[in-house]
RNA sequence: GCCGAUAUGGCUCAGUUGGUAGAGCAACGCAUUCGUAAUGCGUGGGUCAGGGGUUCGAGUCCCCUUAUCGGCUCCA
């Protein structure tokens, strides 16, 4: 397809390219827009750019607008495609830019253009009788856009910024056939089926009550795979010369002082008062730990000290931002504080960059990492903070990640290193984090005798590799559709019996295999074989033993695996080693 | 918090213009004792999220609250 460049040039590109692809979008939702000013003519646009999927455009109604709307603006945007409008792209002076945009009604257009510099030339491109101020590339004629469909309305605010007024933004999708949009939204309909929150429910695992707003409760089930990713976790951060502490839940309102948090995080809090002294619920482990540390007097030779804590935490998220295990109000962070000198900053940074690939490696996440950089409400001097981002950058380079810097998305106490694992539809969440403090040390007078027997401050690093086993366990839901890898499973084998003249032999073989040290449970239902079957498939348990006759006399086991089917005939020592090697 | 939507038995969903709740699955009971993705019959279960209002009458209309979903802002 042929696509107008904003320099008036014409290209040649095809959708599967991203310039091609976004210039489809970004079309669409110009005819979006189109549609919009001839049905309601008061209406004010604002931007309606190309995003990964389809595109958007936010708009100023003067009425409430919902989706009851769609199926007219669809019409109407089917109506423009029909016309086969011309794109036509032209450059104007900023006085006659302003002028028009004006002229149309367009006071958030005027606003872009009046924050542009003096000289910087001012592209349009005009399809019928809509006009836009808009630096393209779009595509040649309205015509091309041949399947699109509006998906959802949203507010909002006007730039990003929560000050400034909510828009109504409108979601939408278009490709360049019917059967791809069809294929598109088809497979946004098979991803909602892994959704974490879906299967969470159906397997039992956890759940989510109006009693507590975003305070999930865990069923028996998946405290199993809670439990089993703790373990994991404190196996490897043994290995690692971790040592593990816990502090308390609730601690005073000076230490929430001195640490910054009551000035810089109150309103995520959760505070009470125990004996007319105001006290608040952790939202971090980290002043805890300064206090662990602080305790006694340390050397250097006893740096860096790497001392783990999986402590829950309870934040007060905005209600409207709550999502399943992805977003809660208490979670628990397996977090860790690693004091140590300035010289060894960058050693310990590689070796958490280091732990955070080997444990998403082996659950086989695709991953993407941020460095995030001084936030707006921040501690600590410039200095500070240009060392804390210079040692991350730095290892970073060093340990051959590719990263994109996330300005001012920092933690108010320092810079950090983002690792975003994604959901079933794309979305990305933030799970490990790497956070360089300088601030916590001085704030708490940390110190350590160094070798040349005076006092040092520590410079101290704060690091989660799931980030929150709860989100973590979202993430992994999603990933494995549920049917997670033989050592995670709830319920690793499920013993069917063919009818109840075999429950007591297939108790027997349940009891052998958890001798064995395995996971699980027998359907002594009175049920037929293929009903039980088609169960534990729906549990989605790794492997099904059936027992019968044939098998309480051979003393064989008839073994079914999730992935491959009917396996025949093994012995138990076979399944058990089976087992053992997966 | 903000914008939009939703809320009906344990789960998934029906309930026409307001006339006083229904299905499938699950559960339970009985029968069946079965060989690799659903055996048959029967039974119980809902103050239709909560509160208020309009009406002779509200699951259906209006208002408030709560929770959830899709976004925005924020964030592990």
């Amino acid at each position: 397809m042929k696509i107008s460049m904003k320099d008036g040039s014409i290209r040649e590109v095809t959708f599967e390219e991203e310039l091609g692809r976004n210039a489809f979008r970004h079309t669409s939702a110009h005819i979006l827009a189109q549609a919009v000013k001839r049905l309601y003519p008061g209406t004010k646009c604002a931007i309606g750019p190309a995003i990964a999927d389809g595109f958007y455009y936010d708009f100023e109604f003067d009425f409430e607008f919902s989706e009851e709307r769609f199926k007219e603006i669809e019409a109407e945007m089917q109506k423009i495609v029909k016309e086969n409008l011309q794109l036509r792209h032209y450059t104007l002076s900023r006085e006659e830019a302003i002028r028009l945009m004006e002229e149309k009604g367009e006071p958030y257009k005027v606003e872009l253009i009046r924050e542009l510099p003096e000289d910087e030339v001012l592209s349009f491109y005009q399809q019928g009788e809509y006009v836009e101020f808009c630096a393209g590339p779009h595509v040649a004629y309205t015509s091309a856009v041949k399947a699109f469909k509006l998906l959802s309305v949203a507010g909002a605010y006007w730039r990003g910024d929560e000050k400034n007024k909510m828009l109504t933004r409108i979601y939408g999708t278009s490709f360049p056939s019917r059967e791809l949009l069809e294929e598109y939204l088809n497979r946004m309909e098979e991803a909602k089926k892994r959704d974490h929150r879906k299967l969470g429910k159906e397997l039992g695992l956890f759940t989510m009550m109006e009693e507590g707003p975003g305070f999930p409760f865990f069923l028996p089930k998946g405290m199993v795979l809670k439990n089993l990713l703790i373990d994991y976790w404190r196996k490897i951060h043994t290995r690692e010369g971790y040592v593990e502490i816990s502090t308390p839940m609730m601690l005073n309102r000076q230490l929430w002082e001195t640490s910054g948090h009551w000035d810089h995080y109150r309103e995520n809090m959760y505070t009470t008062v125990i004996d007319d002294t105001d006290f608040a619920i952790k939202p971090m482990n980290c002043p805890g730990g300064m206090l662990v540390y602080k305790m006694e007097p340390h050397s250097y030779r006893d740096l860096p000290m790497r001392v783990g804590e999986l402590g829950l935490v309870h934040r007060h998220e905005k209600s409207g931002a709550l999502h399943g295990l992805m977003r809660v109000r208490c979670f628990t962070q397996d977090d860790a504080h690693i004091f140590m000198t300035k010289e060894q900053i960058p050693g310990e940074i590689k070796g958490v960059i280091r732990l955070i690939d080997e444990v998403y490696s082996k659950f086989g996440f695709k991953y993407h990492v941020e460095l995030s950089t001084r936030p707006e409400n921040s501690i600590g001097s410039d200095e500070d903070w240009e060392v804390a981002t210079n040692g991350l950058k730095e290892a970073l380079d060093a340990s051959d990640l590719p990263y994109i810097i996330n300005e001012g998305d920092g933690a108010f106490y320092g810079p950090k290193i983002d690792f975003h694992l994604e959901d079933s539809i794309g979305r990305t969440w933030q799970c490990g984090t790497i956070q360089l403090d300088f601030q916590l040390p001085q704030r708490f007078e940390a110190e350590y005798i160094g070798a040349d027997g005076e006092k040092h401050r520590p410079i101290m690093i704060h690091r989660v590799v799931f980030g929150s086993i709860e989100r973590f366990i979202g993430i992994l839901i999603e990933h494995f559709e549920g049917k997670f890898p033989l050592w995670l499973a709830p319920v690793q084998v499920k013993i069917l019996s063919i009818s109840d003249k075999f429950n007591a032999y297939a108790q027997a073989v349940k009891a052998e295999l958890a001798l064995e040290g395995f996971r699980c449970e027998v359907d002594e239902r009175a049920e037929k074989i293929g009903y039980k079957i088609r169960s534990a498939r729906m549990e989605r348990v790794p492997y099904m033993i059936v027992v019968g006759e044939k098998e309480e006399i051979s003393g064989n086991l008839s073994v079914r695996s999730r992935e491959e089917g009917d396996l025949g005939n093994m012995s138990m020592e076979m399944f058990v080693e089976k087992l053992r090697r997966e």
